[in-house]
DNA sequence: TGCCAGGCCGGGT
DNA sequence: ACCCGGCATGGC
């Protein structure tokens, strides 16, 4: 769990995600759905004391145990379903070991990842760029939030164009991708919550006309 | 005490 | 192609 606060404290350069292996870092990224960041975190810190948070871990426990370590995490029979499926795919495709997915297609990867039951395109684009250094760009709730707000994007705008416009826009490169949805979320908790409706003078406006719009 | 959190799926219109 | 209810826990 105190990945996540470290994450949060250090927002900035590069690599706010999780410094784990890869496979905590997506299954991090199933764990977090809708959830808040220290249930995941709870969650993950369980798997790993009883040394399940691998592939190999992962298969070896029992269905019901799995939902136990999980538990914090919230809605945590679909997510501990979903963790099975994820890591059956790594055996079938990738020898158990999702780092043999680096060097594959990306466009291929997303549509199967996006084939495992559980698994959306937010999870999907999260597992590429965090867990495999893939340039997928992360649209999140405050990626929505900030672009309807600031009136970049219309209010009914889907998951998919949000992407595009991103990836239009900005370099394909993952330490970008990175950076900036890591700054999007800073600016997301620090200056446009629900109760600070004044978005004129927001420090993000100026960011946004810079970064993106320019 | 009630509301919310970095989604996703399935069934109904 | 949308819309909506269900899924579940911990923190404020």
């Amino acid at each position: 769990m105190q990945m996540f606060g470290a994450m949060l404290a250090r927002l900035g350069p590069s690599g706010w995600w999780p410094a784990g292996s890869p496979f905590e870092v997506a299954a991090g990224a199933v764990l977090t759905q809708n959830a808040s960041w220290t249930n995941a975190g709870q969650a993950l810190q369980r798997m790993r004391s009883a040394d399940m948070l691998s592939e190999s871990g992962v298969a070896a426990a029992a269905p019901d145990t799995l939902e136990e370590l999980v538990r914090p995490a919230g809605f945590y029979r679909q997510k501990a379903a979903t963790l099975r499926r994820l890591v059956q795919f790594l055996y079938e495709e990738a020898d158990g070991d999702i780092r043999n997915l680096a060097g594959t297609s990306m466009d291929s990867l997303r549509a199967r990842l996006l084939d495992i039951k559980g698994i959306g395109p937010e999870t999907a684009d999260s597992i590429l760029l965090y867990a495999l250094d893939m340039p997928s760009f992360v649209v999140d709730a405050y990626t929505r939030r900030i672009c309807v707000r600031h009136g970049l994007l219309p209010e009914d705008v889907q998951y998919a164009e949000m992407r595009e416009f991103f990836m239009d826009v900005l370099p394909a490169d993952v330490s970008v991708y990175n950076e900036y949805h890591a700054l999007l979320v800073r600016v997301a908790k620090e200056w446009c919550r629900k109760t600070h409706p004044r978005c004129d003078s927001c420090p993000l406006r100026q960011f946004l006309e810079y970064e993106v719009v320019c």
